[in-house]
DNA sequence: AGCAATACGTTCCTATTTGGAACTTGTTAG
DNA sequence: CTAACAAGTTCCAAATAGGAACGTATTGCT
């Protein structure tokens, strides 16, 4: 089975899973919580690359997480904000921070 | 950046994702909760491919998430269990299962 | 004895996804 | 006229996932 005939699956957990459930995005959705909203800050912030930022940027809007609204013309650029929807997504987002803060300590790089 | 290299992230949702964030991972922990425990179960309620599932759990097994006991020797016969660190991702799981009931209806398929 | 069934994996090959860098587009600032 | 900014897209190589077959150790059936 493919990961993405998920979405049709019964349970909801694997339906959550089929659309945030890839690699990044829930960092993405983690940095919308934090304020930002914007391609390039996003790529710096999570260090992932615009190929696959683009894509996931694209999902999330397609699944409604967030919303992308232009935020002016000339050069035509756009902003992505969580929906309604996405901001439900806080509860799960603190249980993962919690849930990290108590059981996946920094190790400390060599030499420092 | 690599998303492997994401285990040292100052942030702990990027350490929690570093560990539980690939493919397939969480619907494992979901049916470690659900009271599954053996490799044939989990591969036949996921439908992911023996390959990752084997993978998953080594890595799931190193993380201290599960642990890896044999339940019989003779033919040598291993389950796979939450350890208490891994329990308490049950917060987690409840509020991504919640999400997905509240906005994630099931598609019905074409033709049904 | 010989064969199928059970069950935890591994191996091999192909297909899909990701990583990294360069390129595109439209506008303003120097 | 050139550089800078900012949201992407494109191209190619590297890594990961999907699918099926094979390996291993034992029990039960005939």
């Amino acid at each position: 089975m493919k990961w993405s005939d998920l979405s049709n699956n019964t349970c909801p957990v694997a339906r959550t899973m089929s659309l945030i459930g890839d690699r990044w995005t829930i960092l993405i959705i983690r940095d919308c919580f934090l304020g930002l909203s914007r391609f390039q800050q996003f790529q710096k912030s999570t260090g992932m690359t615009r190929h696959v930022l683009s894509e996931r940027l694209k999902r999330l809007t397609e699944g409604g997480v967030i919303e992308r609204r232009a935020y002016q013309t000339g050069p035509a650029r756009y902003e992505y904000v969580l929906t309604d929807k996405g901001r439900e997504l806080a509860p799960a987002l603190s249980a993962l921070r919690d849930w990290g803060k108590a059981h996946m300590p920094v190790r400390r790089a060599a030499g420092s």
